[in-house]
DNA sequence: CTGTTAGCGCTTTCAA
DNA sequence: TTGAAAGCGCTAACAG
């Protein structure tokens, strides 16, 4: 009477345990062990494995991921910290990442906030980490993860460790590009912050196409701002004060230039007549703006899946390189950006 | 030359075990294992605990995570399964829950997708569940967790699983009376999924305060729609085609109410002057829409905080009833909605 | 005040 | 083709 009948599962006993299968089924737990991991150098009886593995089904057995975790030194996770949830770019880079991971049998585990808190969480719990935050609290290399491998996402840093990116210069360039093309030549920027390698990087491509086309840079046609509405806002109030006035602007996050078409509108300007904007990563909102906002969508989801790739060799021992997702980044052509009315 | 010191931490040696502790200062692990978790019931001498405590810090002692979890059957981690990451309202109620979790030393694990999927990656990983989907697919109690104690969160249904909700009929009720004061009365409504219980609610809120204040409640002015821009502008669309049209329209979400924003414009109607409209929870674009929207903000940070304390009380075997949290819906008025013009 | 001991559930070498 | 045995790092009951 000291326990009901092993071989009937029921909804709430204690989970049945390979030692249960063996039991059940008169084979080692050893063999029961290497039978359900398909471990492919055993050769079995096929009855014996058709034994257990229906035994396994019928007390729907699932392997204790602690013990396991503790035997191998593996905990078939990694894990991914990224600034914000709320935040389409991050959300695509996810589901790139999670389906990548899924692949290889790993699970996603996603944290957010500030890599030093959600570490501590973590850690213990992953055998990776993939940094998804863009702009740079410094990090140290030490700091980062323990020993912890690790992957730098949408972000390049000098910190020994391998990143994963898109082409933001070429992305920028294509922004502008658009943009000097429909006529502009006074085209300001509304840039991510500075300490942020996504930031530079737009700002870089946005920079260069000027120059290519033969147009000067003038750094005053630039503005710093945070990745959100608020900044977007600051830094076109700033941009449309000045006399000129720039016609188009090329801001580098669809958040903030949520914002700037918010100022435009404030200084009583008309999207695209007075002023044209073009965005930085599309999103679902983008196209129900007015006017519906253009913007520059960029390979978010091989980023993700890339990363996961990186980070899977880095934890195989193998030597790992920067890497640029090569997938081009696309124009969406959508009516903020028109002409300049001569 | 077996080992280097190991009194010297070093960035690439294996981590630090008990073991290591009970050797370096001759105390024996199980008393370490004591001192380090802080155990009140033991007692030894000062000078024994800060040479432990010392050790520890100088080998930058981890806890082995699945070692600790074997033993004790707990992960001390608690999953959220979320229908999608970039989610305003989600990630705020992630915000909470996090927080809560930490203070009782709980980890928060997130995953987006289906609980049947993502369960399969949680699973072994977590001690509890918080079960965040609000559109259901049909979810039977054994289904969700294995026997893994589970919250509703942002959703009651019958399934025998504690739930933690926020007064989405008063929500509703507040931002439908918001309009009534207004002076309309022909107010439509766009209703998030009615298989969704949150939609089900705001539409009970929305209908019973019409007849609170002696308003009919008018089928045709109610349509379902999707969560989302799409599902908003579609919504909006069929109810703006009707003759006589509504001067107001609540929308169940902001995204949605973003979408029939866009489909007031396509129909030529200017917000608010043809049209008002109200959207539910609040989210930093709201304010730079055009016009900014009004919408009712609701405590949804603190239904995050108290899904983990349920949580928390099922997981220490006590019993849980379903809590509403009573902190009051907040209406915030901008400029979206406006007396109608006679 | 401190140490001994057993064991959580699994994998893996080695032997039969 | 199968089994025996050891041990991953930790905690907790019990003994001294």
């Amino acid at each position: 009477m000291s326990e009901s009948d092993p071989l009937q599962p029921s909804a709430n006993r204690r989970p049945a345990r390979l030692k249960d299968i063996a039991a059940a089924t008169g084979v080692d737990t050893s063999v029961v062990s290497r039978i359900l991991s398909g471990d492919a150098a055993l050769s079995v009886r096929p009855e014996t494995r058709r034994r257990v593995l229906d035994m396994a089904a019928h007390l729907s057995y699932r392997p204790n991921r602690a013990a396991r975790a503790l035997k191998t030194a593996r905990t078939m996770a990694i894990g991914m910290i990224v600034p914000e949830l709320d935040n389409v770019a991050y959300a695509i880079i996810a589901q790139g990442a999670d389906r990548q991971a899924s692949k290889s049998g790993y699970a996603l585990l996603v944290a957010t906030g500030s890599v030093r808190d959600r570490l501590a969480a973590l850690e213990g719990r992953i055998d990776g980490l993939l940094v998804g935050v863009a702009t740079s609290e410094t990090l140290q290399v030490g700091e980062i993860g323990g020993d912890l491998p690790a992957i730098l996402v949408n972000r390049r840093e000098a910190l020994g460790i391998p990143s994963v990116t898109v082409a933001d210069e070429q992305g920028a360039a294509l922004a502008t590009a658009h943009l000097i093309s429909l006529g502009h030549s006074r085209i300001g920027h509304i840039a991510g912050p500075q300490n942020a390698d996504t930031g530079r990087r737009r700002m870089q491509g946005y920079h260069s196409e000027l120059n290519t086309r033969g147009l000067e840079f003038i750094p005053e046609l630039t503005a710093e701002a945070s990745y959100d509405e608020a900044g977007g806002e600051m830094g076109a109030s700033r941009l449309l004060a000045l006399r000129p006035r720039p016609t188009a602007l090329f801001v580098a996050n669809v958040r903030a230039a949520i914002g700037a078409m918010a100022a435009a509108r404030r200084h009583g300007l008309s999207i695209p007549r007075d002023i044209s904007i073009v965005g930085f990563h599309d999103a679902p909102v983008a196209m129900y703006l007015d006017p519906p906002l253009t913007t520059v969508r960029m390979p978010l989801r091989e980023m993700g899946g890339q990363a996961v790739e990186s980070l899977l060799g880095l934890l195989d021992g193998r030597d790992v390189e920067d890497v640029c997702v090569t997938a081009p980044p696309e124009l969406v052509v959508r009516a903020s950006a028109a002409p300049p009315n001569a």
